[in-house]
DNA sequence: GTAATACTTCAGTACAGATTTAACTATGAT
DNA sequence: ATCATAGTTAAATCTGTACTGAAGTATTAC
């Protein structure tokens, strides 16, 4: 079992493979060319990487056309990287720029939740009106709770279907504080993208908050952007 | 932080590194030299790798006399450790021996909580016991539990103080399946080795069941060793 | 059809970083 | 005081594995 262990550490332990690992934290697909772009190296070696990845299975990868696109295969994989980026030192000893921050820090997709600056926020604003309730370092939605997401236009009930966590929080790395994951922090983000409160930029790495979302995140969150 | 990241991931990444992370697994520490012995290396090289894990903050050491004594700095450590662990494809496609598995799969210390095959037993027993109560994928202790539990000879007073979470599941990667973390678990790993159920072997890889543990677990809770 | 793009495969090379050899300090045992 | 044990440090060597260059297939564009 050791040895299987060895070959996961090691795989992920390659600075190549690494910056691959990060680069698909936000949960999208990415084409074999936009890894070699990401990380700088050249499309042959990115193919050698690639291939390994995916013959570990932490990575699936899906056909169209000419291009690949690549993944996660399931979430245990994006929880690992996460878990590994948490053992980052906190030190952040005052960076140069202070307030050149890439849009990533301020709003980035854990996963498939709602992560970074706001999703933290969000989970705050949560908390303060009393639609979730922290009962011992875990979530749970209250009465009003109920109310308040049926009015936002989510479905609980859909929800609860699904297998997965209901609602979950998540310690975010970069922010260090708790924010809802599961099923309800996922559909939160489905529905801040289809009312086209934020927008998917298009390598992906970080989310944009439109006019509309600056405004309708100060009404429902006080959330100042 | 991308090359923080990268920083983490290729130090982990080591053959003879990761070794050290897995054997550090069970939360116990150990002397230099005996990491040496389970990693099978040179006492020089040993030092080499740790005084680079200790230099980023993953381990931490205590000196006591002429041994250090290493062990994980913190929790997060051994979470992300757990987390890459899951990662292991779970074919075990038939080994030679079937079942000739090592006490190490039979009852495991999850870094301090109580995990393995007793571990899931365990917290199984407590759930068809209405011990504890499984709702929406988190525990819950019920009215019957908490008496349960000071009848056991737990205080559950004194736990609430400790910060640390009070009860959460945890999925053990080895058994696949939920067991009981927190302070909670912990606390019955202690009790359970204080009344002489359970004893830390030598190397200390793995928990062994002692003849008493063996019956007082099949009155407790139903298992058979 | 031809050209361009996306990606793969293979053999040869290079180099970072692990390991070894050797000499050292510090604590504990007799 | 002497020897053994635990661990460290420094320079020399060795090696696994990533990377390069060259040549391949498959798909889309024109």
């Amino acid at each position: 079992m050791e040895d299987q262990f060895i070959k996961i550490a090691s795989l992920i332990g390659d600075p190549v493979r690494a910056i691959i690992m990060w680069t698909l934290l936000d949960g999208k697909a990415f084409t074999a060319t936009e890894l070699a772009i990401a990380v700088s190296t050249s499309p042959q070696n990115i193919s050698m990487h690639l291939a390994k990845l995916l013959d570990a299975g932490l990575l699936c990868v899906e056909k169209q056309g000419r291009h690949k696109y690549y993944r996660f295969s399931n979430k245990e994989v994006a929880y690992a990287i996460e878990a590994m980026a948490s053992l980052i030192p906190p030190e952040t000893p005052q960076k140069k720029n202070p307030e050149k921050h890439s849009p990533i820090k301020n709003c980035r997709t854990c996963y498939d939740h709602l992560a970074g600056k706001i999703g933290v926020a969000v989970t705050e604003s949560l908390l303060k009106q009393n639609i979730i309730l922290d009962s011992d370092a875990k979530f749970e939605l209250s009465p009003e709770g109920v109310k308040w997401f049926s009015d936002f236009g989510i479905n609980l009930e859909d929800l609860k279907k699904q297998r997965r966590l209901f609602l979950k929080p998540c310690l975010d790395w970069s922010e260090r504080k708790n924010h809802i994951a599961g099923s309800i922090g996922a559909s939160l983000l489905d529905k801040m993208i289809a009312d086209d409160w934020l927008r998917r930029t298009k390598d992906s790495r970080a989310i944009q908050i439109t006019g509309k979302g600056e405004k309708e995140l100060f009404r429902y969150f006080k959330i100042v952007v």
